[in-house]
DNA sequence: ACCATATCGATATTATGTTATCGATATGGG
DNA sequence: CCCATATCGATAACATAATATCGATATGGT
């Protein structure tokens, strides 16, 4: 398997680049007509656009709309759904685990985990296990990607569990920075550092 | 007022440093430990904290623990609070007003909105009003930071209307990119884009 | 009192990402 | 049939951020 890789910029504006081609009719498009619809440097989209298709564009054309939504959807790993497990079932776990949107994004949430259920409940149709059962059941469902909505306090221990369970991807919702080893990715979507760039500039 | 600024990168790191910084109990805090806690690089440490204290690091011993807190606090504008409101009362906008947490960063959130509601409601202490009350309401409370949490065919309406009512940042959870004019402040906080970089990461 | 060293600030280097430029090419209009 | 032009790819210039290096300095240990 040929190995492309992506800068996280570019990876990151693919989905408005994806969400765009699925909503335009036409049978090619230009990066200009992509750059000008975010607001975006036309060369940045070009490079963006040519670095994941697999064909290239045309002068005066552009690029094979279809092809491309298909190209994109393949880096992103949409179409092979992912499975992934929340823990951390309070208000932000169950708004996530209820939020449809994910499986247009390719991941499925197939479990919820939570140090206060002590039997099996279900949110929907969504089963909830108490934390204790945590590292078989990933195991057993061969689980690569969990979501961590714990408090900080709890967040490195369930992720230390994570990681001995064999996940291979955190995406981390506790206000504070995971400590793991090179091979495993975390994405911290820290609620305080988004702030941070917004109250600073209130400040001014 | 001077105005100096900062890095998005640096203001990110920030919350991360006053966070290990509370914890401290040692009246100097050094570049080193600072970067050791968090497997950051020394010398990038040493520069945030540089440029956001007011008084210079002392060889050997470090930065004064306290002195720094204060600065920190001061850049990202903690202690001052902020009023906000959040538009879109679903799950995740519940999620996020539930959230006890904001108050420790400066950030209060003051009011609702949902186009569901019809009449005045209260979630816990806070008042949900109808979609049509908003641009008054926020002028008359003068809200400069607003969270837009409604759905992406409604958001980009949304956000017109939060500008016109005169707020100055935005902290936009709908997935898609807003559209706004220069002297306004967006943050995109887009799960697709954050899951188009675990996806990626799995995919290989 | 002096030396070893932790830490600093400053400057230089490297890496990464964005924007500008330019020649090539294919399409559509005169 | 040819020219004007939209678009491409490639390369170059620029901007920003991360890391490395180095001399200066103050502290603690001998």
């Amino acid at each position: 398997m040929e190995s492309r890789s992506f800068s996280i910029q570019t990876l990151q504006r693919l989905p408005y680049y994806l969400d765009y081609l699925r909503k335009v009719e036409t049978e090619n498009v230009s990066s200009t007509a992509v750059a000008s619809e975010f607001g975006l440097n036309e060369v940045q989209v070009r490079k963006d656009l040519a670095s994941v298709s697999l064909q290239a564009g045309q002068p005066r054309k552009g690029f094979a709309t279809l092809a491309l939504i298909r190209d994109i959807e393949d880096v992103l790993g949409y179409g092979h759904v992912d499975e992934a497990v929340i823990v951390g079932v309070g208000h932000l776990g169950t708004a996530l685990a209820n939020y449809s949107g994910f499986e247009n994004y390719g991941l499925k949430i197939v479990a919820g985990f939570d140090k206060r259920v002590k039997h099996e409940e279900w949110l929907n149709d969504m089963p909830i296990f108490p934390v204790d059962r945590m590292i078989p059941i990933i195991r057993r469902l061969k689980i690569r990607l969990a979501i961590i909505t714990v408090d900080a306090a709890n967040a490195q221990s369930v992720c230390d569990q994570l990681v001995e369970a064999g996940t291979e991807a955190i995406w981390n919702f506790a206000p504070l920075k995971l400590r793991v080893s090179d091979d495993i990715i975390v994405h911290n979507e820290n609620m305080a550092c988004s702030l941070a760039v917004l109250s600073n500039h209130l400040r001014k």
